[in-house]
DNA sequence: CGAGGTCGGTTTATCGATACAACAGCCGGA
DNA sequence: TCCGGCTGTTGTATCGATAAACCGACCTCG
């Protein structure tokens, strides 16, 4: 910087003012700077610039697996709505372990990011508060047991119930509830009170017990594609057939369906399947798959609007935001016979 | 870390040298640093580090899209994988455009990454080495025109003519090929010569020029998964019927998989259906997808070593690696009747 | 016995940008 | 003529960590 202050005969202090724009400068000088700039290839060095300002202009992003469909959508989604703040995103795995986001956590304010966006599952809002002292944090993707973090949610038990509500309407009676936790225990808050398979296998079990004549079971086989290949196909050939499947996420249901066809069973003639997240894949699945569509865009404006917020202001009151959601039906979930419109 | 330094007895450098290894100390003074680390809960301020070090500890990764299986799956790896070299990976999206990717090394620079691996498939070696300048780049997927930049690729032409040759070998004569470029405009290297499409494109051919009786066309959608369902469903009514189809990525097919079926055509029964890329959802789709498979593994390992290799010399000669490539037969190219186990 | 080496530690001078206070002109009003 | 207020510019201290040189004290070896 000095060496174009030099070549543009001003002070280092007036080249800063140009390129930060804090404060104004003549026409003149300004050209004179730029000029100076383009000529020698200038460009500002971001360590010390983040050394003296105290912010760093890059926030994490820290969710448990990005090579699942629904975490990598959302990286996406975010890197790219965040760029058009001026902030850029790194993106921490944290393997849906405890350990994995407490790691992310101080891994976030060691490398001084500006803030975390925290698709949270094995922590809970006060580990999260404890770990992340001063560093601006966004829950994403679960309801916190405490509301003292900023938190984005999405409508897990609406949505379920609405899902498995679909199933029984279209008369199936002997479902399973892939991806959840044992029925008896929903209850309880668990380790730290509130994750999604929680939350939406709740949703599944009140529209299920709405109606007298039907009964589930639950199944939490793993959170991978291939773990959901594996339940469908145990479930295919279980002595006890069942009529319909909630699967409590999309990635699941996919397995599902393969796991169903293994064993010869046909989708939707032989049994219904309901995802839930509405992730690309869905749409074009064979059969495609009806699901659960959390408001995608909303809950990520929602994340920038905390995010920046409680970056302008680290003392405001944290917030809750919850997205709306819609039931998208397709052919999974179509009484044979009925056809569809080619698309959805 | 001056209060530190205070609180243990020691000079500041002393405390440096404890955190970060670079020189001994004796162990009475490092636990009693350690201790007063502990006691005031200090953390090192990356930020200054960097500026006096020169480094940053974290490589760039510049994708076309994240929400792409192929490329989330890579990003996943990488990330794993580089994080074990003490690295951090901040991801890029490009938007598979020219201006993205070199806005992607651009950042990289003024934002000092140590390094940037780029999945480039609108900008030749020539470009990339003119816009790097010092900085390490590993140019990834794609072979590129010329050898000056350090390169990972994978078998595309070999692949593909094999995938081709499968379906030939399986009786089909009538072949799409989907992703190809226009047929007759495949030696030409193009802007930047060699992207995947057109040397996959290019093994495709080669397969069936082979086979006098054979035949086939090239249609080129798009490249995401809504792409594919069109294209399946335009092969499913086209005046003149096909009975197999190359998608020269697994997305690609995948969605052809689903415009088929939108038509009524079943596959393999009617249709066979080869990919490309070997993404996680190719095992578990409904036939299931017969792919190529690159070596994922050996590439990220590749990508590592040679970005590491560069990061430490600068001056080092460019190097070209491929991986191998494997076959992978499944459902969707079973001539009908014949069954397969479950699970592959 | 002296040259040279090792060990554990300190001192000092940076790395590059920016906050802040100070200051030079200049204009309008008293 | 002088003064307060404005605009545009500059000097300098500072952000926090670390490379490099340096310092005793002790050891080794020819």
């Amino acid at each position: 910087m000095r060496d174009v202050a030099a070549a543009a005969g001003v002070s280092t202090m007036t080249v800063s003012n140009v390129l930060s724009g804090r404060r104004p400068v003549s026409e003149e000088t300004r050209a004179a700077v730029l000029g100076a700039v383009e000529r020698l290839g200038y460009q500002v060095n971001v360590a010390a610039r983040s050394l003296r300002r105290g912010r760093t202009g890059v926030v994490g992003l820290a969710v448990p697996a990005l090579d699942s469909p629904y975490f990598s959508q959302l990286a996406g989604r975010l890197v790219e709505r965040l760029a058009r703040e001026g902030l850029r995103v790194v993106v921490e795995q944290t393997g849906a372990s405890r350990e994995g986001e407490a790691a992310a956590v101080r891994d976030s304010r060691v490398n001084a990011y500006d803030g975390l966006v925290l698709s949270a599952v094995g922590l809970g809002a006060g580990d999260v508060r404890a770990l992340a002292g001063d560093l601006p944090v966004v829950a994403l993707g679960e309801r916190q047991d405490l509301r003292r973090v900023d938190h984005v949610g999405m409508a897990n038990v609406e949505g379920a119930r609405a899902a498995a509500g679909l199933l029984l309407e279209r008369g199936c009676r002997r479902l399973a509830v892939v991806g959840s936790p044992p029925w008896d225990r929903l209850d309880e808050p668990g380790d730290h009170g509130g994750d999604a398979f929680r939350l939406r296998a709740l949703g599944a079990r009140e529209a299920v017990r709405a109606v007298p004549a039907a009964s589930a079971r639950a199944l939490a086989p793993g959170t991978l594609l291939e773990d959901g290949v594996r339940c469908g196909r145990e479930l295919a050939l279980a002595a006890d057939p069942v009529d319909g499947v909630v699967a409590l996420t999309d990635t699941l249901a996919l397995g599902v369906l393969r796991g169903l066809a293994d064993a010869g069973l046909r989708v939707p003639d032989d049994v219904l399947v309901v995802g839930f997240d509405d992730v690309r894949e869905a749409s074009a699945s064979v059969p495609s798959l009806s699901t659960v569509s959390p408001g995608h865009d909303e809950m990520v404006e929602a994340v920038v609007r905390l995010l920046l917020r409680r970056m302008a202001d680290p003392a405001a009151e944290p917030e809750e935001v919850f997205g709306p959601f819609v039931l998208l039906e397709r052919e999974s979930t179509r009484p044979a016979g009925r056809s569809l419109a080619p698309g959805r």
